[in-house]
DNA sequence: TACCTTCCTTAGCGAACAGTACAAAAAAGG
DNA sequence: CCTTTTTTGTACTGTTCGCTAAGGAAGGTA
């Protein structure tokens, strides 16, 4: 098996260098050329390799949630309570996002912020994917309602909205430049809005 | 005096046209082809009225500073405690991101946030603004603190970036697609942190 | 009317964009 | 060895990018 010439390049290794750029330049900030040169390797060999642009984005984007992006839905589904959960995640991503080993802030709140009309399926796709973060917040507060660890009036969907809100607004102060202190400030602050 | 022939076009009204294109697509999605279709003049009209791309958006940003984004500043003027003053930004952001008469969010917040290596000049621009931004948060927690309204102990600079955070978040949730009540509903979570 | 200044339209500049045709090169199968 | 299959590097495609040269058009001034 494995007929053919074999690539000389490791796949895995150029997909997280294309990472690294997406992440901090976005998705249409980021040329072919650019990926090509950091890759290491010549345009035909990423369109054989990957398909195209959009594809490549796409897969940067799945083997993120399920490395960087996935402590999110860990904490949500490790903590007992609802308040440890979103306690966690806050304090998780105010180290994750400013760790100096990849770009600030989060790839999927960030990468398609600014994308002109032609590229707005990515930016779909992309909103799709916060809206399911969201959904997986609210869930887990109604699941605590529901397990009578919050009063039976909770809102779940604000208590979902305003601790995504803050997520993103982390992911921005990140790429703005706060530290990693400030940002755990901003998330013992932020649990002081959890309900009685 | 006006010696020559005069423009046949509203150079303020054209702006406003840039205006609304930057703010949905941001700086670099927003080409020049889309603003001369929008602005309803030829290209070179434009660079003769407004300079260049870059300096007609650092117009945009300053008349924006002046009329959308101004209500940041007045409410941290008019309010006479810090607290209402932080509590009617919130409140304002929350119907002023979700205005449907304009794109919704902060443009300073969201127009830059993924540009190429060769525009990261205006990146770092409105980075400073935003900065700048916050430092007038910082100001108003320290003046109420000097006034003996807050606790002599109070971070200033972390509540700052706090109340900072969630605006930025708020911008991001209402370009997502939340509502005027959904951010209401964050605006006033958002004010359970503050210190008692 | 004649002139002068400025604007508008047409057309196109070089550079960068995403993506590809083609043939040499390197492996496995026969 | 020879064919087949896949990757490789070179060079290139058409399109869009921000931007501009050139000349006619339209006003005020004399």
């Amino acid at each position: 098996m494995a007929r053919g010439r074999p690539r000389t390049f490791d796949r895995a290794a150029a997909l997280r260098q294309a990472t690294m750029l997406f992440w901090q330049y976005g998705y249409e900030g980021t040329s072919v050329a650019e990926l090509t040169k950091r890759m290491g390797i010549n345009a035909p060999s990423l369109y054989s390799a990957f398909g195209d642009k959009r594809a490549l984005f796409d897969e940067v984007v799945e083997t993120y949630g399920r490395s960087f992006g996935s402590f999110v839905a860990v904490a949500l589904e490790e903590e007992t309570t609802a308040r440890e959960a979103f306690a966690r995640v806050l304090r998780e991503a105010a180290a994750a996002y400013t760790d100096p080993e990849h770009p600030a802030g989060c790839l999927v709140i960030s990468a398609t912020t600014n994308v002109s009309p032609k590229d707005d399926e990515v930016a779909d796709a992309m909103r799709e994917l916060r809206r399911s973060n969201l959904d997986g917040f609210r869930e887990r507060v109604e699941a605590d309602v529901a397990a009578g660890r919050l009063p039976a009036g909770t809102d779940a969907h604000a208590l979902a909205v305003y601790y995504a809100t803050v997520v993103q607004g982390m992911s921005q102060q990140a790429r703005d430049g706060a530290s990693a202190a400030d940002l755990e400030a901003v998330a013992g602050l932020a649990m002081a809005s959890w309900p009685a």
